[in-house]
DNA sequence: CGGGGCATTGACTAGTGTCAACGTTCGTGG
DNA sequence: CCACGAACGTTGACACTAGTCAATGCCCCG
């Protein structure tokens, strides 16, 4: 049911890996490079909803999702439906609020398959010591995450449930243009339920708008699937 | 009316800084502690509501309160009401987020008069290079306040308004306990309208709930002044 | 084929926002 | 020193967004 990650994947070298240009190794001679290829951990993907890293663990890992979206959610274990803190798309470096403690503070779960690297914090450190890219990299990353929570913030921050719905799709478009996908069409392995998690709202609000925006035909969220047809539509809504 | 800062402060060395424990050069020794001492810029006070640092300009510093309590707002230029982003007290490091950025994103005022250390941002990396203690501090901190804009997340995300009061209260004693201050009786240099802002409340709500808990000899909120008289009251409150 | 989770829809309601009016405090300048 | 005004705090009435509850349909998976 669960990937334990105790195996690995056949070897996907950093050398050809996708995501390169937004992982740590970005800036490194080749040299170098295979050598932090070395550290890294490549477990066995994980499948829909299996936990990748559970809230109160010791912290050891930092993740980047080659490919899959990775949720944060408050506790696991409760019965209660998840709150969903924050979604991470692949290039997006996943963990970084644990640095400084010892355990870690939420769970990390696949939304769907996902491949996924884990990074030892530890060896990321020691690294950084000889290789200064990788230590500034690591710092750049932590304020692009504090970036990234500020938005995630002002999503839920003075506004009503049209706007967020409207900044939501806006928001997810704009970070996977930056991953260079298209930004008007994409998967949304998410339910509406964890939409409306994800917003703070009643999932019935959620579902409320997304037909309003369905009929007025600016954005059709249906089958896990995003499709934008009026951008103008959504900004208007977006607008505070 | 504003400290502009150009002038600098009678020289308070971080030797005997009250903040010393909670500052970068918390774990030198001696002499690196003087070095890093010349570094830091101590300018003039700011007074009440004074920009320390202003949305738009470039990033190149930063902060610490030795005294007082710094608000970040979204923009200091529009004439509609600041919103009340997040406020740091002293002894935690303000404008992290900034840290990859060219820019600063939002505004960094005065709650009320604050002597402030400015960290020249290049110059702090730079002594990391030599002082691996300094570099991990950045670090640290950088995790911490991803932890902290978490909170600051929580107390908006799912709660009614008087969660959120409660919160609130709960989570500024919480912070100045952990200054070695006492947490039942602390200065609020915040009107009643910006702590609405911070809650994402209006003001009426705010000044109800206030009432509410003051009627029922829970905690005091007046003349900037907060007095709490029940931690129990408050926790049941602040339930989810 | 059956069941469980999710989406859809309508009716109702509680909690907040909005508006308006008034009181209070404080700083400023006459 | 006092008068004034602006900003803030207080209070009540009202509107309205979004939450809750309930029922039904749909779809996927076992």
């Amino acid at each position: 049911m669960n990937s334990t990650g105790s195996q690995q994947m056949p070897h996907v070298s950093c050398h050809f890996c996708g995501q390169r240009a937004f992982c740590f190794p970005s800036a490194l001679p080749r040299q170098a490079l295979e050598s932090f290829d070395q550290l890294v951990e490549r477990p066995l993907p994980f499948e829909h909803d299996s936990v990748i890293v559970q809230s109160g663990e010791p912290f050891r890992f930092l993740l980047m999702a080659r490919s899959g979206l990775i949720k944060q959610v408050a506790d696991a274990d409760s019965k209660q439906p998840h709150q969903l803190l924050d979604i991470y798309l692949p290039g997006e470096v996943v963990g970084l609020e644990a640095i400084g403690d010892t355990h870690v503070g939420s769970s990390f779960l696949a939304a769907d398959k996902a491949f996924i690297c884990r990074i030892p914090y530890g060896k990321l450190t020691l690294f950084g010591l000889r290789h200064h890219s990788v230590q500034k990299a690591l710092l750049l990353k932590m304020g692009r995450q504090l970036r990234q929570r500020q938005r995630r913030f002002e999503l839920i921050y003075g506004r009503c449930a049209a706007n967020k719905v409207a900044s939501f799709l806006l928001d997810l478009s704009t970070r996977l243009k930056q991953q260079g996908k298209v930004p008007d069409r994409f998967a949304l392995p998410l339910s509406q339920i964890e939409i409306a998690s994800y917003l703070d709202l009643a999932p019935e609000t959620v579902n409320r708008h997304l037909r309003r925006l369905k009929k007025e035909r600016v954005a059709t969220v249906a089958n896990r699937e995003v499709v934008i047809h009026a951008f103008a539509g959504l900004l208007a809504d977006a607008k505070r």
